[in-house]
DNA sequence: TACTTGTATTATAGTTAGTAATACAACCGA
DNA sequence: TCGGTTGTATTACTAACTATAATACAAGTA
């Protein structure tokens, strides 16, 4: 899977890694299953440090994205085993993000067409940029 | 208003207040064109320094939230007249929110009815916690 | 045995975030 | 004009974060 980091851009490095992997398992560009490069070879590959690999691929983790084996190295966990119960976290962020639709007046319609073609967009594997 | 802040956590203080208020103009707890309290006053209630709110005061009106006059103070800015583009960053942290939810084997009606209430809630201008 | 895996440790440099104290210009009402 | 209000610019300081680097280690594989 391809992946673009912005050298420059506010957010840090390992931030915009974890959220390209993440963006990657939903449109299903990483099967569930399937092994992640190993942090020194993706780290080379990106140009950047292992551990800033590391610390990405530790939050993954922990946020029960991907499995980790010291074997086989890191694997996409497959969704149908992963966490059931969402961290609240998620549903605060996704209220407030609504919330900020609301305050500069989004109809109920507009936005729920928003997030919904956003999903599709997701679903059917295509970019997102 | 009532404004709760949690000291203790991860996120600073003025991106609390600076959320509490974009939730509170999106339950219509703050109407537009209501008065805000002054910086002083505000940071004097909350217990915090005056330039913390300052700073959650500019970050709203800099994303079209709010608008600040020197005689009258802060006001919410009515949705109609709101900013209409909404800033790609927007969508951006939305798609990466659903992309989360898929990466976890979110159903599609699963999504679309958290976000369907989650919008309900907000828009009958009950408490989100 | 040689090589791979993830990970822990330590160090370091640079940057940013967060909060605070203070002072100032503009404005308002009495 | 006089006090008191408003937002805000400036400055300062501490703490945390970010990224990198150099090693080292345990565990597993071929």
């Amino acid at each position: 899977m391809l992946i673009s980091l912005d050298m420059t851009g506010d957010d840090p490095i390992y931030l915009q890694l974890r959220n390209e992997i993440v963006l990657g398992i939903a449109s299903r560009r990483l099967q569930g299953g399937e092994g992640l490069p190993s942090v020194r070879q993706l780290a080379e590959d990106l140009g950047i440090n292992a551990m800033t690999v590391n610390k990405a691929y530790t939050l993954l983790k922990e946020q029960g994205f991907i499995e980790i084996d010291r074997r086989q190295g890191a694997k996409v966990r497959v969704s149908t085993e992963a966490a059931p119960h969402f961290p609240g976290r998620w549903q605060q962020q996704l209220a407030l993000l609504i919330a900020e639709g609301l305050a500069r007046g989004m109809e109920k319609g507009e936005l729920m067409k928003t997030c919904e073609q956003l999903f599709e967009i997701l679903n059917q594997g295509e970019k997102t940029q």
